[in-house]
DNA sequence: TTGCTCCTCACGTCACGTGAGGTGGC
DNA sequence: TTGCTCCTCACGTCACGTGAGGTGGC
């Protein structure tokens, strides 16, 4: 019989993890004293000792632990332990990705950090690069002269009031916030643009009339910043965020969107609109 | 001035979260209302958030962060942020490259699953492979004719208790488990090995009269398995280990060991004995 | 009045590390 | 008596998730 600090060190575990995995009923000394409470462990209780070391190094969380050992012994155990080491694997490989993911965003972080320690005067845009989750949204869509707040404003203008009536009018309320498309037109002179405007509405929401009624896909990769304040001042954020995917890395790649998180009836210079740009990472970045 | 929920959908986060960025001082509301408690929040305030956000997802802690925002307008956090993003950066590498081996020990265990379901009559052996770090020692050397319990045993058993006595007359008391180890002797015809036996002393232990004292070097990486019980059996754990190795894609690579953890006064069916032969991931596995 | 948003505690997470305070055998 | 090992609480870790129980304005 050995005691738990003998236990301990020739199995390289601190006494208190086997007092741990005594208590979650891990690995029960072989005998505890009922006066004392000392524990005792036997020879042969080694190998279960290594056995559960060994596991945790593969990243096994304990109860997956508990069900791995009392295989061959509790079908219940059986049916969970093949499934139990796939997800933990599965796990494993997700957590290598990601964090590589990371350590790749973490590198354009500190070169950009670096641009800025050499030129402090550039203007900082505080954008980043993210995953846009499809919506469903109820719009209306009209042809536009070109880019730019002078062509779009005027058009844009009354169509969010529209498309909201007609929301309201076919009975849906609950819509959420109003949301911008800009897309090339090819059917004029190759300047045009198709401007499509309206509101968020919950996944599932049907045909509605005088709207059409879309799911947008999601966006794998879009650079996305925030504009705030007047409307008028919102081209000199596009450019700012597209000269930010440029200089870290993205290519742009597919249609832009704007997305007005504030209600119409608050003072302009109170909006808050997303910019949200579709990118991929550029060859050789 | 928005709300926490409105400032949550807006920053893609979760009001919990905000409540908790406030608690700790790292994104405080434009305005608490000091009856209710209502938390307000400026449009400005979106871009702080969306930094948090960003360096979040960078992996670096909410102090780290915290750091880095204050950047520029503490000077105790100026000297510190560049420290604080390199050793994330570490984190994050390190973090990439454990699980990495994690995940080439975990398909290793896969491979040996299946094996015992085919061959469930196969020798289980619990042995794992890990790092041994260095050790001093104080030990006596013999050669014995050859390898194995028969040639070893009757050179070996002696050397323990003489090697304890010269420690005891040098005035050290107060020494590790015993250990031995054993080399190919090429002086004489070939099969000879040289039998070095003795006990762990503390780390810079000096010279002493009739014993030799060294430093074992650590190793990267060892099999390692316990062999339980009388001395006799060793040979058979010897060789289950050696095949352990080679089922698992482990080339040998060095001088093997044993490491004597129980007391000699304890009868030998209750000893507990590591076997540590070093180790290098063999070719093509 | 019903819904909705907001509030403040406060426990739970995971696998222990780290004291505090005390006991038993050499 | 001094050291050493052992014991049982019980808090702390990190960044929130998740109720419980209650309030304020439409």
């Amino acid at each position: 019989m050995l005691s738990i600090g003998e236990f301990a060190t020739i199995g390289r575990v601190t006494v208190r993890m086997l007092r741990h995995y005594d208590e979650i009923g891990l690995l029960r000394p072989a005998r505890t004293d009922p006066f004392t409470g000392y524990r005792s462990y036997t020879a042969e209780q080694i190998s279960q000792l290594v056995r559960i070391v060994e596991l945790r190094g593969l990243g096994l969380g304990l109860d997956d632990i508990a069900c791995v050992l009392r295989e061959g012994t509790d079908e219940a155990a059986d049916e969970s332990v093949d499934g139990r080491l796939q997800s933990a694997r599965d796990a494993l490989e997700r957590s290598i990705a990601a964090d590589r993911a990371r350590l790749a965003r973490f590198d354009a972080y500190l070169r950009r950090r670096e641009g800025e320690e050499v030129m402090p005067t550039s203007t900082t845009v505080t954008a980043d690069v993210r995953r846009i989750d499809p919506q469903r949204v109820a719009t209306i869509t009209r042809p536009a002269a070109g880019f730019g707040n002078a062509n779009i404003g005027p058009v844009i203008g009354p169509m969010f009031p529209e498309a909201a009536d007609a929301l309201v009018a076919a009975g849906v309320s609950d819509f959420g916030p109003a949301i911008a498309i800009y897309e090339a037109d090819e059917s004029g002179n190759g300047d045009g643009v198709l401007v499509t405007a309206g509101f968020v509405v919950p996944a599932g929401t049907g045909d509605l009339e005088g709207l059409t009624v879309r799911e947008l896909p999601g966006i794998p990769e879009a650079a996305v910043t925030v504009h705030r304040g007047e409307v008028t001042g919102i081209d000199g954020s596009w450019s700012a965020l597209m000269a930010w995917s440029e200089e870290n890395g993205w290519a742009l790649d597919g249609v832009c969107r704007e997305i007005y998180w504030t209600p119409g009836d608050r003072p302009q210079a109170e909006w808050v609109t997303d910019l949200v740009q579709p990118v991929t990472r550029a060859e050789g970045a």
